[in-house]
DNA sequence: TTTTTTCTCGAACATTTGTTCTAATTTATG
DNA sequence: CATAAATTAGAACAAATGTTCGAGAAAAAA
């Protein structure tokens, strides 16, 4: 169980951190939650960080990281034009990086700048900016990323009509694409950002 | 002048604190951009206090903060349901919070949760969150925030129809309004967010 | 109550770390 | 070239900080 007194230095560290930028030192923590001795802040936070709730780094000071609701940010990498036969995430593909909120999401993110408006019905405009989550494949009614022969991502609805898989536009100037083996999923989009 | 030795310090402390979560020590600065003496460093880094760059407490370990691109994330509240005769951004209407990256705005930023689907076509679906900066007035063509009669906020293209001004909708089914003095505009739409 | 576990305290210790001072070195400036 | 300014180095110091150990107090379990 959570004690109440962990629950109390958890939250001043995320605050701490939140607001000063950096994490408390352990006096400090004593001293806030009403503790004689460095030795007991030291308990909980070994206690802390064997539930996962903290890490740090041996020490060293000021080296609390909270592993939960910091409000922290990730940057994640921006892919433009595929070049052909490239990887998907190679540096040479990278045209930006856009920043997520990190509580939100998990690992494996990145995201595409959306070229065109094939998408346009599902609200998908032409340079929007999609964040794409790798670890996530895209299920039947997902709007998902996808590569095409190696050498060209897109992002199209994935749906099944009459037992065969179709890559599917959301603008009806554009035709369905049945998957075949040129075709590898990517990953499920997750989130959106525009500049307007 | 910034000297290359200083860009080299302020991106490592940028990049440390980014993603170990925390601020490097003078010692790791000076191994890291090859400086043999601490004191070196510490020059620098006054420089760089100096410039307004960084802060940093005195005599304290690991709490240097960047000024500059790391805090680059500022939260922005989102305005929901308007309470009747309630000012826009009072307490009770705040509904969340929504982090934007600094550099790209400037002052006076609110989000607004679309609520319905009038500016369908123009990509903006119920849910999103549309970030509005108050201090732009919406001109023709733009996509603005505007407050009816104190009680409601909504989101709407201005223009000009035959010399009059009018809210126009995103949408067939949805009918414009003319502007009249019940209806004030708050601020223009600059960037969009959506969970998908 | 007795026993066990958890929590707290105090003190001492070893590092880490920021700070300061002086001097050497390099780089700009006239 | 001569001079000044900026940069770097080295060493030493003081303070901040994490860690450890033993023992007592409090709370929970038996």
């Amino acid at each position: 169980m959570k004690s109440n007194k962990q629950t109390e230095i958890l939250e001043f560290i995320q605050y701490k951190i939140e607001n000063e930028g950096y994490s408390p030192s352990i006096r400090e923590i004593a001293e806030k939650v009403n503790l004689k001795s460095t030795s007991s802040v030291h308990h909980h936070l070994n206690n802390l960080i064997e539930k996962g709730l903290l890490s740090k780094k041996a020490k060293q000071s000021r080296t609390l990281t909270s592993n939960k609701i910091i409000t922290s940010f990730k940057t994640v990498p921006i892919i433009g034009e595929i070049a052909a036969g490239s990887p998907l995430l190679a540096e040479e593909n990278k045209i930006g990086e856009v920043s997520v909120p990190q509580e939100k999401f998990n690992q494996n993110l990145f995201a595409l700048k959306i070229n065109g408006d094939s998408m346009l019905d599902a609200g998908i405009h032409d340079g929007d900016i999609v964040v794409i989550d790798k670890g996530v494949e895209p299920k039947n009614g997902d709007i998902g990323a996808f590569m095409i022969n190696d050498t060209e991502a897109t992002v199209k609805y994935l749906d099944t009509i009459s037992g065969k898989r179709f890559l599917i536009p959301a603008n009806k100037n554009y035709n369905n694409q049945e998957i075949n083996s040129n075709i590898q999923p990517i990953g499920k989009v997750v989130s959106l950002f525009r500049d307007i």
